[in-house]
DNA sequence: GCGCGCGAGTGACGCTTGTCACACGCGATG
DNA sequence: CATCGCGTGTGACAAGCGTCACTCGCGCGC
């Protein structure tokens, strides 16, 4: 019998999610939470065998929900199941070692089967996915990622300056890097690529 | 015996939807589909009596087929379940005919719940969305949001123009005129505010 | 110690954006 | 008919943006 939590924001998908495997004969849902914060709460007092958990969710995301088990050492499994084909975001879920990696756009069956292939100790990560992740390093810097996000919401370079405790020049200076690193032609441009890609 | 066609574009949300719904006695789930174009031929070779689908879809969008049942005049009832809580959605959607909007932070009982309530003729509305729907209208005309789509889009007021046909400036016009309209500082924050409200 | 790279800043250049006042044509309304 | 509103276009201006060449200071390796 595989035990299994479910973390995911969405109440419906949740519950939809949780239905689908308790077809499953060799398949149990303990229980499912709304947020990273309370998956951490439940993992710890249900103690599955693997958690089954959405990237995108208020509070702590399912990437350092996966990066808080593997710097506690849980013997818990992870499965990313999220929305997102952003090559960085996959990047990141094997540095914190989890399992598995499935896209929402895969068919419903392979859940199942990545929580039996997981749950024997091997990995299920999605194939095309893979190739890309490291087909394309972020070739961004952390300071031309800051201010990117911000340019992104719609700040000025002046803005973006006072909040990063930096010069209005510099700040276009990072802006000209980053979109010359992207290929492309503008800031908006660059913020739609960069988090396309997951590198945010 | 409620007969329902799913159109959902997430493969494994439309598997779990369709476990869900299986779930209940009184409800079948005559098939599905991962598109627009795809609902619309099932819907006339099944005749379903209600169709529940995803806003969101490549090609044709939810509210695009919902409109298309209402000029065709089809005998089926349309319920929409979509993850963005957007006003302006409820309402086109609304206009559209459908008779339930569920959002998917909703419980999942809901879904079930709704289609019963539809199927007996009455409407199922997120209500706290529904107060919502009619406090705002939207203040942008066709040419605003067109102009407003593309510059969000990273295109130049230049670009543009050549793409509908306007001059360089007219575009200028009709972004500053947006800009204004949604009191905000730059084309940036006018794209993120109309779209995060539904307008797009 | 010297040079090197790197993060940060400066200043200047030309292009793009956002704003505004104004003009033109056209269909509706009086 | 005159007039209004509306969509579209023009021209001008200031501010912001994207780019580049250059500077300065600091830590690191040789």
């Amino acid at each position: 019998m595989i035990r299994v939590l479910l973390a995911e924001d969405q109440a419906m998908v949740r519950g939809a999610l949780s239905a689908l495997l308790n077809l499953e004969s060799d398949i149990e849902v303990l229980g499912s939470a709304c947020d990273g914060e309370a998956a951490w709460r439940e993992l710890q007092k249900l103690k599955p065998d693997v958690l089954v958990t959405d990237i995108e969710m208020p509070g702590l995301t399912g990437l350092e929900l996966a990066q808080r088990i593997q710097r506690h050492e849980l013997p818990i499994k992870v499965i990313i199941v999220t929305t997102f084909a952003r090559p960085g975001f996959l990047r990141r879920a094997l540095d914190a070692g989890v399992s598995g990696y499935l896209l929402k756009d895969a068919p419903a069956e392979n859940l199942a089967e990545a929580l039996r292939t997981v749950h024997r100790g091997g990995r299920a990560i999605d194939p095309q996915l893979a190739l890309e992740a490291w087909s394309e390093a972020d070739p961004l810097n952390d300071r031309e990622r800051q201010v990117l996000r911000l340019a992104g919401e719609g700040q000025s370079a002046g803005d973006i300056a006072t909040a990063l405790n930096l010069s209005h020049g510099t700040v276009r200076n990072y802006l000209s890097e980053a979109i010359g690193k992207l290929g492309v032609a503008n800031r908006i441009e660059a913020y739609r690529l960069a988090r396309q890609k997951g590198w945010l």
